[in-house]
This record gives structure tokens, C-alpha cells and sequence, in this order.
DNA sequence: CTGAAAGCGCTAACAC
DNA sequence: GTGTTAGCGCTTTCAG
């Protein structure tokens, strides 16, 4: 470790370059045109690639009150889908000079250690993902902090902005899909999670099953794992007389359905379809691949901050009346993959697959 | 939004409590004893609690010098892995008040943006992991931060502190498992990333058949994806004669492996065993279940984050001469399950095929 | 075109 | 015990 010589700061390097520390601000700053001669500019510029000069945030954020840095909360990173949305938000802030800093919000019950207190780096702003409305509270101090909401219920919420993926028309091209195919008993692996994403899910499955005419699904809630959703799985497969169809709140939990299916030696998708969520690697990692609803994560995080960007920078966004309901929603789409196939002793269903 | 009145600072609790604006600092900064009456004390506690105050993060790092904030690099996030690890360091920051910056470096060829240039903030530290050693260069302005490396080369590392997984025992387990089934070819679907991690992986398992007196293993690059580890699981088995095990560099490559095998006819375990690395959800999400290496990355973020801590406090540790390689190595363990099998014939193998 | 100076909010050393 | 003060390194305004 070259814990050597502290680290240089302006005045050294407009010592270096013999002018004053305020030229070299100017000069770093790129806004020294008619106000600095390009001879100086250019020697702050050698001082500073000589001496590794490397301007302190915490000082420019101290005077400019800004930090050009955005909090991304999401509920947790286990989830590929949060590493896509953190990759879109990440690029889109680089392009603008902004940073993102990840906030895994510790599920359950523990007490969130709230990352204000130790976070160390001030913020500019929050995008929440997936998030509960109230579990924000404790992190926005004093409700001060620019707020956009991702995947989250639109209503119920003091967000600046929601950016949301069409979790519904998702939802609406599964059951239409599985109707299609000749579905008409569906039971539904319910994340045990509470969160609007959940909620609409398993809403809207339920009405475009009213809708057309078929009993109202056996709904088995589960944890998010993979032997979560097998257990799950397994008890609405009991059910008499038994879905032809299961349809998961995510991928994982169709992965553990899937194998709930097979341990009861029936077949995939023979004997029992099955349809995941999100469309991890994971979808396409098992055998047969799971039909599933493609997210455009990362776009929805580049979405994100650009909403972000766009309060923080119309001053009058956030105090003028009337605001306007900024939401954006995002289209999915159906991967029709080998989890699905006609129901079993359906007109549509072949001898087999 | 309550874009409303500014933040309050200090002073605003100062004048509210009726106390010098410095009384503030100590009371809330928890070193008041014998210097503040406990009256006052409370009246600024009430004060604070009052306005809404919280300390302004930008003030005290510039003051302090010091951000209690450090980075994670980790090469992707799109992996459970690295989720796990940074739970972990984060579990133990928040314990010492530190925060936790992550920073998936942005892989392959693009211009990786400097996370220094942007992030906001100010850093104390960096653990980098599974990092090749010259990627870090850019990471660290003139190498004054403090380093600590995961799952990295202890020979070549500018590094603090290293803390590794024992990925050579690992490659081991897995050797003596598969040998120790009479598996005597066996082909290695190599991970076609430059780490040390993965060259250990190699290195090791050539050199525990070469011990078992077996012929050097087939071994095919693949790059990190279901997909692709199918693609090169199936040119492996086009080896004549045909490979009966395939060590896979991670679970998402041995799950590629699984689909290419069947999609030849052949069946896992019967007639082609298949070893994983990570044991990712997903190692128990396929079927069968994949024979696989646990690797504990929730206690190697911790001991990470514990590194850095240790060398941040030491003052001494950084200068002093002599100084000893701060090595710790976790111990890993092999999770049989259904994808490994004795070889076809061998005679450890019952009827099989 | 250039330099001097103020001050962001905080902590710690130092007077009183 | 308590209050006052000097900066941390930076940007920006204001005189030269």
C-alpha cells in the first residue's frame, strides 16, 4: 500500500501550474472559455495529470449542495431482474454525470439499518423498485428526497414519478395463452409477497378467468424459492379435480413447480403446463423452458432515472400545483416456450405434445 | 413533494435548543459526557427530533476526511454469487457503520466509466473480487486507497488484505468424487473468462486426473451462459471416446451441459455425470440436481468487509515494514446430489446402461 | 482575462 | 462546563 504523500488538492495543483486555485476549478470544470488563456488552461491540465489530482467530492458536493448521485432501493438482489434494472439506471446516470448507489432493502421483518446513517454519500435522489410505499418512509427524512417509483402501485404512493412494466397485459397474454390451449382449471403459485406487482398478478389472472367462464383459480401462496414453489405446487395439484395449468408469480417458483409436477410422475407440459415470470436465465436453464413474460428490466431502470433526471432538473417540477401523474408504462411480452401445451383431453390438444 | 423549506443545519437545531451550534455536534456526535449538561443535551435531542435534522453527510466527510463508505467491485451482478457477497460485507458495515458502494464493473471491452468520476461518492476503501489484478489500476487514483481482494491471485495483488475461497480444494472434492465413481474420462467445460479463480479451477483439476493417472481432460472455453455451455458441452462430448463427466466451471455452464447432453440421447447421471461450481439456486432448480461446489460467499464478503476495516483502523498497518501477507482462505464443501453417478461399466456402477 | 475571498455544514481544538 | 473559532477542498462571485 502507497499510503504515501496525502492526496493532492486543487491549490496544489494550481501551484504547480503557477496560477490560481480558481483557474484551475474553472479549467477542470471545462467553463474556463474567456475566462482562462488556453496557455493556462493547459498547464492546469498537466499539473493535474502529473500530480494525479483528483477533485473531492465530498467538498463539491458540500458546495454545490449537490451529489449527483441517485439511491436505487430494491427489495432484494438475488434477483437478476434487479441486476438488469440496476444496469439500466447505472447507464443512463453515467450518461449524466450521476452515480447509483444499490440498496438491497433487507427483506422481512429485521430492522433496515437505514443507509442515511451510514451510507456516507448524500443523495440527490431515490428510485424505489418493487417496493411498498410505507417501507420508504425511513428513507426519505422528512419526505425531502426527489422520489420514483418503479413497479409499484400508482395510486397510492408520493412518488415524483412511476415507471411500471405491464404486469397486467403480462398477466392477461398468460391466461389467454393457457385459454387458448384449452385451460380452463388454473391454479396460481402466488408469491407470498406483499407488493402491487404481486396484487395485480394474481387480480388480474383472476378476472381474465371470470371472464372466460372458467371456476376461479386454486391459489397456493409461496415463498420465493425453488423448493418454496415445488411445496406449493404440489398442494394445488391435489386439488380435485386437478389444474391443468400452473401458473407462478416468477420463474423460481415455476421451476419448483415443474418439479412438484414430475414428482408426481406426471409430464411437463403433457399432463400439466406450467408458466413462470420475469424471464431470468434461469426460464431457459430447465427442461422443457418455461413459457414465461419477458420484462424489459434494464429499460425500465434507464426509465427510472430519466424520470429522476427530469424532476431533479425542472426546479418547478416537484413544488407546481396540479402535478400531473407522471407514469410510464412499459410493454412486456409473452415467451411461449415448451412449459405450455393444449390441455390434456382438449379439442385443441393433439395425441401428445 | 414537499420541496418546502431548505434542510435544516446544525445552527437551525443550535438556535432551537438555545446552545452553541459546536454543543450540537458533541451531543449528537455521542461525546458530551462531562462537557454538556444533560439538560442541554436533551434540549437539543429535542430540537433535532423536532426540525427533522440530519446531519449533512458532505460536511463531515470534507471535515472528517473520512467517508465511512466502501466499494464492492464485483465483475457482474447478474450473479447470485456476488448478491450473496455483498450481503454479506454489508451486514458487516452496517455493524461499524460503514455503507457499501457496489460497482459491477462493466464487462467485456467497453469504456468502463469511472466510477470515481461519477459515483458521488467519496470512498475509504475498495474490495474487489474475482477481479483480474491489472483490471483494478483504473480503480484506485494513484493507489492511496486501501485494498482488499476476493477470490483473487495472493502472488500478484497490490492488495491489503486477500481473502480467498478455497477453490483448489474444491476442484479437488470434485476430482476425488468423480474418480472415486470410476469416472476416468472426463472433459472440463471451462469458464472462457481471464481469472485466477478459473484458472485455479483448471490448473487443479488437470492436475488431480494427471495424479489419478488419467488422460488429460478435453477441456472446451465457453463463455458464461446457458446456452453457450451447451454449445460447448456438446462439442465435448463429440470427443472420441466420448467423456462419461463433465466438470463444469459453474452452475450456469453445467446446466447448459445437462440440456446438451440429453439433447444427444444420453441421460445425466446414467450416462454422463455433471459437476457445477457456485451452487447457485439454480443447481437445485434443473433436474437432476446438480452435483456441486458450495461456495460460502456470504462469509467471504464478511471477511472482506472485516479485512478492510482491519486495515482501515490499523494506521500502522498500511506503512509499516515487513509487512506479513494478510491471507485468509474459507473453506468450501461438495454438495453431492443427482448429477454425478458411477461411470457407465465402471465397477462401481450397477446395471446402468 | 485573472486573483482574492466568501462560505457550504460540520468537528475539534482552544479559549473563556 | 460552555462558547468561539478555524478550517476541511471546492465553486463562484466580485474586484482588479
Amino acid at each position: 500500500m502507497t499510503t504515501g504523500r496525502p492526496r493532492p488538492t486543487s491549490r496544489d495543483v494550481a501551484r504547480a501550474a503557477g496560477v490560481s486555485q480558481a483557474a484551475v476549478s474553472l479549467v477542470l470544470g471545462g467553463k474556463w472559455h474567456g475566462r482562462v488563456s488556453a496557455a493556462k488552461a493547459e498547464a492546469v491540465r498537466g499539473a493535474a495529470r502529473e500530480l494525479g489530482y483528483r477533485p473531492n467530492l465530498a467538498a463539491r458536493s458540500l458546495r454545490l449542495g449537490r451529489t449527483r448521485t441517485a439511491l436505487l432501493v430494491v427489495p432484494a438482489l438475488t434477483n437478476e431482474f434487479f441486476a438488469r434494472l440496476h444496469a439500466g439506471a447505472a447507464r443512463i446516470a453515467a450518461e449524466h454525470g450521476f452515480g447509483v448507489v444499490l440498496y438491497p432493502s433487507p427483506e422481512g421483518t429485521g430492522p433496515a439499518p437505514d443507509p442515511f446513517g451510514s451510507a456516507g454519500a448524500a443523495l440527490d435522489g431515490v428510485i424505489a423498485s418493487s417496493m411498498a410505499s410505507e417501507a420508504l418512509a425511513a428513507l426519505r427524512p422528512g419526505g425531502r428526497l426527489p422520489l420514483v417509483m418503479l413497479d409499484s402501485d400508482p395510486e397510492r404512493t408520493q412518488a415524483a414519478a412511476t415507471v411500471n412494466l405491464d404486469i397486467a397485459d403480462g398477466t392477461r397474454q398468460v391466461a389467454a395463452h393457457l385459454l387458448g390451449l384449452g385451460h380452463r382449471r388454473v391454479a396460481h403459485i402466488a408469491a407470498a409477497v406483499d407488493s402491487w406487482t404481486f396484487e395485480v398478478r394474481a387480480g388480474t389472472l383472476a378476472g381474465a378467468l371470470r371472464a372466460a367462464g372458467c371456476p376461479p383459480p386454486v391459489t397456493v401462496p409461496s415463498a420465493l424459492g425453488v423448493a418454496e414453489g415445488a411445496r406449493a405446487a404440489a398442494e394445488a395439484l391435489a386439488a380435485d379435480p386437478r389444474p391443468t395449468a400452473l401458473v407462478c408469480d416468477d420463474d423460481v417458483l415455476a421451476a419448483g413447480a415443474c418439479k412438484a409436477v414430475r414428482r408426481l410422475g406426471l409430464r411437463v407440459p403433457q399432463d400439466v403446463s406450467v408458466t413462470g415470470f420475469d424471464d431470468l436465465a434461469l426460464a431457459c436453464a430447465v427442461e422443457p423452458e418455461l413459457t414465461t413474460v419477458r420484462l424489459p428490466a434494464e429499460e425500465a431502470g434507464a426509465a427510472g432515472m430519466r424520470a429522476l433526471l427530469r424532476v431533479l432538473d425542472g426546479p418547478a417540477a416537484g413544488t407546481a400545483g396540479g402535478r400531473e401523474a407522471d407514469v410510464t408504462t412499459l410493454p412486456v411480452e409473452l415467451a411461449v416456450r415448451g412449459s405450455t401445451a393444449p390441455a390434456p383431453g382438449s379439442p385443441a390438444a393433439p395425441g401428445g405434445r
